[in-house]
DNA sequence: CATAACATGTAGCCTCGGCTATAATTCGCA
DNA sequence: TGCGAATTATAGCCGAGGCTACATGTTATG
């Protein structure tokens, strides 16, 4: 349990275990962060473009083909896309949820970030980077200072 | 140049150039998030219990200790700390400056998050993964706020 | 002062998410 | 209708950042 006795200092130590839960938490979702990143682009395409295709996607998220026909394979095995091959891509129900859910997030973040005074370019490319690392709790928040600020 | 001439729809096609730019920063970002991490720890770990070791490090951000020797190998490569064998961590000049921007960019966003009403546990939680990815025009947005709320 | 306990290092494995180069398909259009 | 161009797939590479198992140092203390 208490593990500094031997060596180092007696140091506080006040919440390493803490700590650790929150980097912890931050890996688990950087995981999601592709696949959200995905299906997000994906559900936009689809409902812009009429269809997914991998070299969109290549192209919006500024990355190689290859590197998306790889991950749109894993995105199949974790049961969030389909695909067959070359042919358009396709969410599942799981996919069409996160999707949702990514969307809610991104746009409330950005929302938030514009309404207290953040440049609509600057909003959108941070928004981009948080939006995956903000809990409920504070997307909660968030909602509550836009609606505040709105009836202005 | 433009690409959607042959295959698919028009597609209005807005700014596939600029959100594949920001998917861009968000991947550079990602790449010296794990450096940040390390050098704000160690930057902390030094200051609470003089200095800082592997193990600790380990034991804080809940990783097998391999893991932090091959970081710090990388880490050090990079120029960010200095090390020997079976000997303490210390961070460079760069190191240091690194530590210093993360760590006030971690008290301001985890500031900003409660003084919105975040309750502290989420605050510390979310600032963990947030504080990567907000640019100085949002961190100065968020500081005005909190200046703001303050005086209360 | 010897040794057990703990810290650190090494080897080797894995997945993810990038890439280039090359092969295979499909589709638009002449 | 057939061919060339665009798209998609495959192969094989890389580094980052995880892990376990095992080897080697260090240190506290009996």
């Amino acid at each position: 349990m208490n593990a500094q006795k031997t060596r180092g200092q007696p140091v506080s130590l006040p919440d390493a275990e803490r700590q650790a839960a929150n980097f912890r938490r931050v890996r688990e979702a950087h995981q999601t962060e592709v696949a959200e990143d995905y299906v997000e682009l994906i559900a936009g395409l689809i409902d812009t473009a009429g269809e997914a295709r991998a070299a969109d996607i290549a192209r919006r998220l500024g990355v190689a083909h290859p590197t998306v026909v790889k991950t749109i394979a894993r995105l199949q095995r974790d049961g969030l896309v389909e695909s067959q091959p070359y042919r358009s891509i396709f969410l599942t129900g799981a996919g069409r949820a996160m999707a949702e859910r990514s969307r809610r997030r991104h746009a409330i973040v950005a929302g938030f970030l514009k309404a207290i005074g953040v440049s609509d370019e600057t909003a959108e490319r941070d928004a981009e980077g948080v939006e995956h690392h903000v809990s409920d709790e504070t997307l909660a928040a968030f909602e509550r200072i836009i609606k505040a600020n709105m009836p202005e």
